[in-house]
Order: C-alpha cells, then structure tokens, then sequence
DNA sequence: TCTGGGGTCCTAGGACCC
DNA sequence: TCTGGGGTCCTAGGACCC
C-alpha cells in the first residue's frame, strides 16, 4: 500500500483555522522570493499548482489566501502518519514527509483483506490527525503509489494484478515514477507517450539509449519494481542548507556572513545526529539563475562549524565570481556511514568551540554582520593557510 | 509579486597508481 | 620510434523526487 497524504501541508493549515476550510489556500516559505510548496483542492480548480510563484497564482486565484509553512508541525504529524501505519504492519517505509508504503503481505488477512485494511487505516487517519489521505494498493510499490496517484484526493484503489497491463497501456509516460521532463522528451523522440508502449520496447534498446535508467524504464513501463521497502531508514548520505536572498548580495562581507550562518545551520544538525562529514559542498547561483556548485575534501571527517565554514570560505576564493549571487548553499557529504566513535575524543574541545561561535553570532547580531569573523576571511586569498593554528 | 529547499543516484572526465 | 590496459577515487553536473 501507498498511504498518500491529501496535499499535506495545506490540509494541516485548513485543519487548524477553520477559516481557511473550504477555501483556496496556498503553502508558501517565508521568505520574499517564494514559490508554493502545495496548495488545497480549492485553489487546484484554478490551476494554480505546486512550484508556482505567489504571483502567478495570485493572477489564476484572486481569492487564494497564502499561508506561511511551519515544517515541525508538519514533521509532528508525519510522525503521528508514521505511528498509525506501525498499527497495521511493522512493515513499512516512511517515503517522504508526506507519503509511507506499508507491505501488508502478511497482516491484509487480520483486517479480512487489503479493501478493508486500507479503509480502517483511512478512517484511522482521518480520526487522529484530523485530515484526509489516499491509498494506492498494489502488487509492489510502483504499482501502489500509481494507483494513489490516480485516486487522490481522499481515495482508495486497489490495482490488482490482473489489472497493471490495463491501466499502463494508455498512461502518460510522464506518469510513471522516474520519467520526468528529459525522460519524457527523448521517450516522445523515440516515439513512446504511453506506459504501455514503454513496456513493449525492447529492453536493449532502451539500455542502449538510457544506460542504467533503461532497465528501470522497461520495469516500470512493463508494471514492475523490485525494490523492497527499505524499513530501516540508513545514515543520511548529506546535510545541506541553502538560502536565496532577498535581494541579490555582491559584497564578500554579506557572503561571509550568509555562509557563516549555513555552516553553523548544517553543523548543528550534523552534530544534533551524531554524524560528521569529510566534504564540504558550495553551491551558488547567480542572479541570472546560472547554478554550480564546488566542493572540497578534508582529511578528517567534522562536524564542528568552524570547520565546515572555514572549508566553504576556502572553495569560495577558487572561484572567480561572475554576476551578483541569489542563492548560497553548504552541503556536508562523505558523512561517515559507521557511527561516530570519534566524538568522545574531542567532545571538550567541541564544546569549547560551540561555545565560541554561539558567542560570535550574538556579538554579529548585536553589533552587526563583520563584528567578529575570521582574520582568514580578511587575509590576502594570496597566503596559504598552512597551519591551522593562524585561526 | 519570476523561478524554494531538502534530498538521492548516475555519469563523464581527470588524476593517479600499478 | 604517435603512445596499453585495468582499476580507484574525486569532482562537477544533471535528472529526478517530494
């Protein structure tokens, strides 16, 4: 099964302020250059979908009513999503904020089969989280979530087996999980538009074009996937932060700062999970929305956010900036995927170190972004920093 | 009121090693 | 005397997902 939440985080807001029930609401972030993380169905009836931008739904919707997203509480009540399914089958992957499979092989027959199982889960929901969700049923995951898909808002389908080849043959390509916009482009070329015609080319030669998405497009146009749920969720494999400015910054002070204040973002949540990372990531998109990224590799794996921003400074001044920047990101990745035995060791000196930079943060709040920074950052990027102690 | 933020996986090319 | 082959690691970019 495929338990889909009805557009999650609209359906909480409209949850918790009966005046915004029935109406067409949007999700917005809470900065000025915003897009729509989700909208309701109210406001959907207008073409007004996720990804837009305030304005052109403004112009689609003169009605809609933006709301701006609070993520813990969307995170409590993924969680609160997460404990409900656990009541029905140990067995299940927690996808995204929004969406968990279950694999009820075994547990469907204890609610007298899957069309039951699914809508006492459904009225579960309904009960405790107070908002409506959908349920795609199926033979595995693919399958499951495409029938979620077609049934949303608040539904239940089962695609049982006998029916995949039925309900692939006419499906849009675009449909289908992993065939997004490219995807989707090169099919046409090759003159593919439906699942079902997908499933019938030849595996070599979707190979011979794709690579390894090949042997995934032939699975999935063929109704197939053999993935398992992953139950137990492993070590994230990045921590990365990113801010687009309200306005377009130029002045190596402001950039600074922005990167001082992801670097210390991204070092306390690698440090609130225990996990320490050994590449440090710069991502930078300029005002004409040209983006690239540069990264670096340290000897030894940190978590501490003097580190990591002392990194991000250094593979800023490798490159030579072109036009006024947007959007600045830090990304912490080669996280180290078996625990971290190393942070007893230096647990004092980490203290120490947190310590000073929440003092710092206070001190630039207070008195402004360049009060206090590192004498590198105000250093020639002509002398090396070969010792470390120059800090 | 132009275009968010958090991720994953794959690929191509270069450096380096034997 | 114009020039192999296999392997690994790293970086940067791209496609996709929610």
């Amino acid at each position: 099964m495929c338990a889909d939440m009805d557009a999650f985080f609209a359906s909480i807001e409209q949850r918790d302020d009966p005046k915004l029930r029935g109406k067409p609401i949007a999700v917005v972030g809470s900065g000025e250059r915003t897009v729509l993380a989700t909208c309701s169905y109210e406001a959907r009836q207008y073409g007004v979908k996720t990804a837009m931008t305030p304005g052109e739904a403004k112009r689609l919707c003169p009605n809609i009513i933006f709301v701006t997203g609070d993520h813990g509480k969307y995170r409590t009540a993924s969680r609160q999503m997460e404990q409900i399914c656990l009541k029905f089958t140990p067995n299940i992957e927690v996808y995204s904020i929004d969406e968990v499979f279950l694999d009820v092989t075994r547990s469907h027959h204890l609610f007298e089969g899957p069309i039951n199982m699914a809508r006492t889960l459904k009225d579960t929901v309904k009960s405790e989280l107070g908002v409506t969700c959908t349920i795609g049923i199926g033979p595995n995951i693919l399958i499951a979530k495409l029938a979620s898909d077609l049934a949303k808002p608040d539904g239940l389908r089962w695609i049982d087996t006998s029916e995949v080849a039925t309900v692939l043959e006419d499906l849009p390509i675009k449909k289908l999980w992993g065939v997004g916009p490219k995807t989707e482009k090169k099919l046409k070329i090759m003159g593919i538009t439906t699942a079902g015609q997908l499933g019938r080319t030849s595996l070599a030669l979707l190979i011979k074009r794709f690579g390894t998405l090949g042997r995934q497009l032939h699975a999935a146009g063929s109704g197939v996937l053999k993935r398992p749920l992953e139950i137990n969720p492993g070590e994230p494999r990045s921590i990365g932060h990113s801010i687009t400015l309200s306005q377009d910054i130029w002045e190596r002070d402001e950039i600074n700062a922005c990167l001082l204040r992801l670097s210390e973002m991204v070092g306390q949540r690698a440090r609130r999970h225990g996990r320490s990372g050994n590449k440090i990531a710069l991502t930078i998109r300029y005002g004409d929305f040209t983006t690239f990224s540069r990264q670096t590799t340290l000897p030894l794996p940190t978590n501490d956010t003097g580190d990591i921003y002392k990194a991000a400074i250094a593979v800023l001044d490798k490159v030579r900036l072109q036009k006024s920047i947007r959007l600045l990101g830090v990304t912490l990745s080669g996280i180290d995927q078996n625990g971290h035995q190393m942070a007893l060791f230096d647990e004092n000196e980490r203290q120490k170190k947190k310590a000073l930079f929440q003092a710092v943060d206070k001190l630039n709040e207070r008195f402004g972004q360049k009060t206090i920074t590192f004498a590198t950052t105000l250093a020639s990027s002509k002398i090396k920093n070969k010792d470390e102690r120059e800090e």
